[in-house]
DNA sequence: CGACGTTAGATGCACGCGCATCTAATGTCT
DNA sequence: AGACATTAGATGCGCGTGCATCTAACGTCG
């Protein structure tokens, strides 16, 4: 019962912290940068991973987006001229991801944004 | 820098936590009760505060949802016969919400559901 | 009383999401 | 090789969301 209580808690105030962070950082990343959360955080996949070129699977497995998601959060930064889809070609099936200098200078300033945000709302408690 | 990368880090864990829980959460409760997480997160405030009248704005303050998010699941829930809007006497402007029987005993199944997965999916940690 | 700012909700709109499905390229088994 | 299941991504579709705006009911001040 208190375990139950507790659990139900808990949930509440994760669900009350993310959607606070989550919902400023959205607003802060389009406003400065053009950039939705799943678009920096893909991009951020990208730039941090050692290797610049990452399959659709690979970045979905390492994200939260459902891989029909994915596939149009990378068209719509392909679009946007931040990311270049190639075919692998051992697999032609396959697709890699690969981010461009636009891609890396954009995520750089946007990583600042990101940043700020984080420290302005997140609870350090959790 | 590594305060920087412990919040980066605590912010990477919430989003996946967040999106894990909250996946599984909404899908199951549609499933098995036909109900959104906003709308049984909307229940939730009505059954468990001590009188089941509540405004709009109160609601709002309590939840995470936009102004019109809360209006339209509002909306949803009384299409589907759980809550009941009625308008304040004082203030003709303002609308009260007020759970049916229905609506209760709808709540009251999802409860388990919800809880069940809560447990399943939630780590202790947070 | 009448004009004007304000506040509580509702609504038009564009958008990102997940689910189901589709397409194309690989395997596999005979 | 030929038929069938499988896998990687793309896409049609309906839906819930936030933002901006609209409507109606206050309040205030002349």
């Amino acid at each position: 019962m208190s375990t139950e209580a507790a659990l139900v808690d808990q949930w509440r105030s994760l669900l009350t912290c993310y959607n606070e962070v989550a919902c400023h950082l959205e607003r802060a990343l389009q406003e400065s940068h053009g950039l939705t959360l799943s678009e920096f955080e893909t991009l951020d996949r990208l730039t941090t991973q050692d290797c610049d070129k990452r399959r659709m699977q690979d970045l979905a497995e390492t994200m939260y987006l459902s891989q029909s998601a994915l596939s149009r959060t990378v068209t719509r930064l392909v679009n946007a001229g931040l990311v270049e889809r190639t075919h692998c070609e051992l697999d032609r099936r396959g697709i890699f991801v690969q981010v461009t200098s636009a891609g890396r200078a954009r995520h750089a300033e946007a990583r600042q944004t990101h940043l700020s945000v984080l420290g302005a709302h997140l609870k350090p408690a959790g």
